[in-house]
RNA sequence: GGCCGCGUAGCUCAGGGGAUAGAGCAACUGCCUUCUAAGCAGUCGGUCGCACGUUCGAUUCGUGCCGCGGUCACCA
């Protein structure tokens, strides 16, 4: 139990004899005391008036005497308004210097994460960079907090968008690969997916021109036809066109092992919906002999769920080739199957909010035991300032290309600065791709994951002040004076009980012994931007500790031990921080 | 139009019933003969979209309105 828990729970078992009567937990609001008031933790004592039948610095008073001779780690309290302050005493604080990191015990519950999920028929862009980086922070701080977690990719490998390149490759590449162009596999089937709009596009004007509607013209355009043959080829099995399909995969898997290298995610299993949308057919079968769906004439199946305040959701089309939501079907069972997930967690744009609805919906009413712990981490697009990116269309900031960019960026910068002349060529090359991807994914993880983030290609990514090189500056630093130190004899008990803390001192414990309180609130409230604003809360005030205090010149040996020690637990919190959310650390910059 | 989300400093974002609303960027001012100045300290900058309501207390909760976005496909 942390000590804002020990006084809560203190107060409320006094309460009644304070007071006479007893108080609910959710009552007794404690708070971190305010920088301009003298203090460690703060009682709110407005929400108990009416049961302490006092006025605010009375009733405060009584509980800041009480905590004060029955807490052993209250110094002193004092009153403003309806705000009791209670300060610690440094013992306490200093104390924590010495504490075994908290170990957050395992739990026996299995938590799957799946994420990334790309189309095989497009590179990956900005967007699926900020799916992947949070999907991986997730899964890290799930870990952390003790639960059974697995990482999982579902490749959306099938379908018709994927017919779409390939009918595009089939009919304007002269046979082109990723050998005879050079061009990364990705890139190229996502170079006929763009063809395959520009034509439809194209023949849809020709269509309206010839006299029919804009409605007929989408459904008639022959490209599209052709696709959607080719999808029906593809479901029966046609050898030519799953010979096509699996050499244009391939291409494009190449090209994702580049991107996820460079990116540092990566997954426990991989499930491909080729493998799985069987399954969902089966799935819809049972549902409809069992009437939780139901057939039109034309044959395709849907699920009524205008009852539930959704619509109708087609979920088999009429020439039996299956949806997006009929593979989901089936990869829920069989990830099931491989997993027993107490939790399955999607994390997928909230683009898709309403198809989660439906798929959760579906599922609870087919039974599925698993169907309650399915929740969708939705969250918000990357914007450019231009609007939505579109790979259709090319409007999109390519993930590889960022990555130079950013990698670039931190090349410059350090190498301006000079202090890694001495650095091997390897040494130089890992520390720019260190603080390259560590600005990248700071800057996709600290903000709000509910919100969307604008994205201005022209402004590069800063370096400076709230980013991942500020906080990897400050664990260098960290590692920089640990190396001088070299070794001393470590900090004792004994040497802690006179030890008077200064201002900046104690602020730096404080945040540092918040670190598994944070920890778990990111869990609580799947928010990896929480821990980001953690670090780079730790780091600004270790800068300023800095600055305040002689390290290894300072005036006393007690001193310099503490201060060395603060400067380690700094170094591990920062870098246990950053290891679960896919941020490295660097010995120096 | 129905449903969902979001409006906080010039810009990008935190905060989320409690004390005088915080960071970063941008602009300006100090601080390197001293542990890494990718740093520290400071100045400037706000009717927390608008209105009403609940409350001892609302930027935070509720309702309505305005603005922006998403979604309601035999696309994924």
């Amino acid at each position: 139990m942390n000590i804002f828990e020990q006084i809560q729970t203190q107060v409320q078992q006094a309460f009644p004899a304070l007071f006479g009567t007893a108080v609910e937990i959710e009552k007794i609001t404690i708070n971190e005391t305010l920088k301009e008031f003298s203090g460690d933790v703060t009682l709110v004592v407005f929400p108990l008036l009416k049961l302490t039948k006092k006025n605010p610095e009375e009733s405060a008073i009584i509980i800041g005497e009480f905590l004060l001779s029955n807490n052993p780690h209250v110094e002193s309290f004092n009153v403003i308004k309806g705000f009791l302050n209670l300060v610690l005493k440094d013992a306490f604080w200093t104390a924590f210097l010495l504490e075994e990191p908290m170990q957050i015990p395992a739990k026996n519950e299995v938590v799957l994460i799946e994420y990334s999920s790309p189309n095989t028929n497009k590179p990956i862009h900005l967007g699926h960079v900020r799916n992947n980086v949070l999907g991986y922070a997730l899964a890290g701080i799930f870990k952390a907090n003790g639960y059974q977690t697995s990482k999982v990719n579902l490749i959306n490998d099938r379908g018709i968008h994927i017919c779409k390149s390939m009918i595009a490759w089939q009919k304007f590449a002269n046979g082109e690969t990723p050998e005879s162009s050079g061009m990364k596999g990705d890139k190229l089937v996502g170079k006929y997916y763009v063809a395959f709009d520009k034509q439809y596009k194209q023949e849809i004007e020709t269509l309206i021109a010839t006299g029919h509607t804009k409605e007929e013209a989408e459904k008639q355009a022959p490209i599209l036809l052709a696709a959607q043959a080719m999808l029906l080829r593809w479901e029966n099995g046609d050898a030519e066109v799953v010979d096509l399909w699996k050499m244009m995969n391939a291409w494009v898997y190449a090209g994702f092992d580049v991107t996820y290298k460079n990116l540092g995610v990566d997954f426990d299993k991989y499930y491909y919906e080729s493998n799985t949308y069987l399954l969902g057919k089966d799935i819809v079968e049972d549902g409809l002999s069992r009437g939780v769906f139901y057939k039109k004439e034309n044959g395709s199946v849907w699920i009524d769920l205008s009852a539930d305040g959704l619509d109708e959701k087609l979920v088999l089309r009429a020439d039996g080739t299956s949806v997006y939501i009929t593979q989901d079907l089936g990869t829920a069972d069989l990830k099931y199957q491989d997993f027993k997930m107490n939790r399955s967690i999607y994390v997928v744009g909230n683009e898709q909010d309403y198809h989660f609805k439906v798929l959760k919906l579906i599922l609870q009413k087919l039974g599925r035991p698993y169907a309650d712990g399915i929740q969708h981490f939705s969250y918000g697009m990357v914007d450019l300032p231009s609007g939505k990116m579109k790979s259709r269309e090319g409007t999109v900031v390519d993930a590889d290309d960022l990555i130079d960019d950013m990698i670039a960026a931190a090349k410059e910068q350090t190498e301006a600065l000079g202090k890694i002349d001495d650095f091997t060529e390897e040494e130089k090359i890992a520390l720019f791709k260190t603080i390259g991807l560590g600005a990248l994914k700071f800057f996709l993880l600290r903000v709000d994951p509910k919100k969307r983030i604008l994205f201005d290609p022209k402004e590069s990514i800063d370096l400076h002040g709230y980013t991942g090189p500020f906080v990897q500056y400050t664990y260098a630093r960290t590692r920089s004076i640990l190396r001088k130190a070299g070794s001393i004899t470590p900090l004792a008990k004994s040497d802690l009980a006179a030890y008077a803390l200064l201002a900046s001192e104690k602020e730096l414990i404080k945040i540092l012994y918040k670190s598994n309180i944070i920890l778990a609130e990111c869990c609580k409230e799947m928010n990896p931007a929480k821990l980001i604003d953690y670090t780079y809360d730790v780091a600004k005030i270790y800068n300023k500790f800095y600055n305040d205090c002689a390290i290894l010149a300072a005036e006393k040996e007690i001193e310099k031990k503490c201060r060395l020690q603060l400067t380690t637990l700094t170094g591990n919190t920062i870098q246990r921080c950053f290891a679960l959310v896919g941020i490295d650390v660097p010995e120096r910059m």
